[in-house]
RNA sequence: GUGGGCGUAGCUCAAUUGGUUAGAGCGUCUGGUUGUGGCCCAGAAGGCUGGGGGUUCAAGUCCCCUCGCUCACCCCA
């Protein structure tokens, strides 16, 4: 038995309900804000990651899906969606159109990690771009899309967390204050702690060892080492979200797993601090172009995995289920009527009828079953009497009796049973 | 990469201290009705008990290895 691989997952037809209203709701938040579809291909040079994500970074050093191709270059499966739609604006010119260019895509997104509940190898995001705009409104959109998505999903629960991690100018002084802080308590840290003072010290403060966590509520704040105009973007975008009415939390322990952030990092988050708890996150980074090609393009955007969307919908009882059945079955009941069955489905299918028709010839009893398993309103049948007469039989599901008409009358007679009565 | 839990039919689960031919419900198919669904009834198909090795007169059951799944750490969506 071959096996998928592992991590990844096949999606059977009855998740693709909630799995495609998940991607009808943000698309259509999307075109409510004029944020405008982009596809970038599912593979990228392996630089373009290893250059902007960051080489101390997990997801660099032992998390990337990297292979030679055939004419030897390095090529990786994207392990996150910014850095390739940052590629293509710059790929694209697209400095030349409107600013700032408002884009967002549905992706795959692929990590070799060890799997658990709502983390996988191959995984999907919805995420959006906001490119060519450093006004903290630009920030206050992002987050009011994905907020807003969240909401029309009903997803009501979640906790918006927010912080500024100053630009680039500031960050060695708040790291230098980190490592001083935390270096005199390198008695209290665990093996894992002490490997990132040394890597980098930010991701201490995301720390899950409860000891660790209680050392970090005096450890210096990157909001009182951020410049004044960093700290005037803060303390604009907070009062945008007041006027969205979007509740958040300042939360000065908020660090990103990704280097190029710069100011703006968010989080969203279920009020149960579970384990993969985060459901969607991002932030600005003014300075993930110039890593690429040199230039300067402001940007903010964020990544929401659409698996542990459908979890948290799930948790809350919003996760669609039912799925739309087919209205009519066609049923041959010798070989002969096979034709005229597929003959009349066609024409059904035609007028937006959905309608399924049985492939061989077998008996009313079996064909009637399997009419009903597949919850159809009507069932048309055609036998050796009906093809005399040149008529079919048609029988409403419902109970109601059973009518033989010509069969060129089928389509009016089955459209006018399917209206609803009222 | 590290640690815990679990692998019996398509699914959910049984199987006495190790003891005959590994069972049930659901699902699937067929029949009960020469051309009539649901409900009911009957029957059938479907298992190398994840794989390999060992202990034993005897292993689904005990031991070792391995593979897989799963949960957690790490990290992240």
């Amino acid at each position: 038995m071959i096996r998928r691989p592992r991590g990844t997952n096949d999606r059977l037809s009855e998740d693709h309900v909630a799995w495609q209203h998940v991607i009808d709701t943000f698309t259509h938040e999307c075109e409510l804000r004029g944020f405008k579809p982009i596809s970038t291909p599912t593979l990228e040079h392996t630089d373009l990651f290893s250059r902007t994500t960051g080489e101390q970074t997990d997801i660099v050093r032992k998390e990337m899906y990297s292979f030679e191709d055939r004419g030897g270059d390095s090529l990786t499966l994207r392990p996150e969606g910014t850095a390739p739609v940052v590629r293509a604006y710059l790929q694209n010119s697209m400095h030349n159109l409107l600013q700032p260019v408002k884009v967002a895509y549905v992706a795959s997104v692929f990590r070799y990690d060890r799997p658990q509940a709502g983390r996988y190898r191959e995984h999907h995001q919805i995420g959006a771009e906001a490119l060519g705009d450093a006004n903290p409104a630009v920030d206050a959109e992002i987050i009011n899309l994905l907020w807003s998505t969240y909401q029309a999903l009903g997803i009501s629960d979640l906790q918006l967390h927010i912080n500024s991690l100053g630009d680039p100018d500031t960050r060695p002084k708040y790291r230098e204050a980190l490592i001083e802080y935390f270096t005199p308590l390198k008695p209290h840290l665990d093996p894992d702690s002490l490997r990132q003072l040394e890597t980098n010290p930010l991701r201490l403060l995301d720390s899950k060892n409860p000891a660790v966590i209680a050392l970090c509520d005096d450890a210096p704040r990157s909001v009182d080492f951020v410049n004044s105009e960093a700290r005037e973007h803060f303390e604009d975008l907070k009062e945008l979200l007041d006027a969205l009415d979007i509740p958040f939390t300042q939360n000065n322990r908020l660090v990103r797993g990704l280097d190029y952030y710069n100011r703006t990092v968010f989080e969203f988050l279920p009020p149960d601090t579970g384990s993969q708890s985060t459901i969607g996150g991002g932030g600005r980074y003014d300075y993930l172009a110039e890593l690429i090609d040199g230039s300067h393009v402001a940007g903010v955007g964020f990544g929401s995995g659409i698996e542990r969307v459908l979890l948290n919908m799930e948790r809350l009882d919003q996760k669609p289920k039912s799925t739309a059945s087919t209205s009519v079955y066609v049923a041959p009941l010798v070989k002969g009527a096979v034709p005229t069955a597929l003959r009349i489905s066609n024409d059904l299918q035609r007028v937006d009828i959905s309608t399924e028709s049985g492939f061989g010839p077998s008996s009313p009893r079996s064909h009637l079953r399997r009419a009903n398993a597949l919850t159809a309103k009507i069932a048309i049948l055609i036998g050796e009497d009906e093809l005399q007469k040149n008529v079919v039989a048609i029988k409403p599901l419902d109970g109601s009796d059973q009518i033989a008409v010509p069969r060129d009358q089928t389509v009016h007679t089955v459209r006018n049973l399917l209206k609803p009565s009222t």
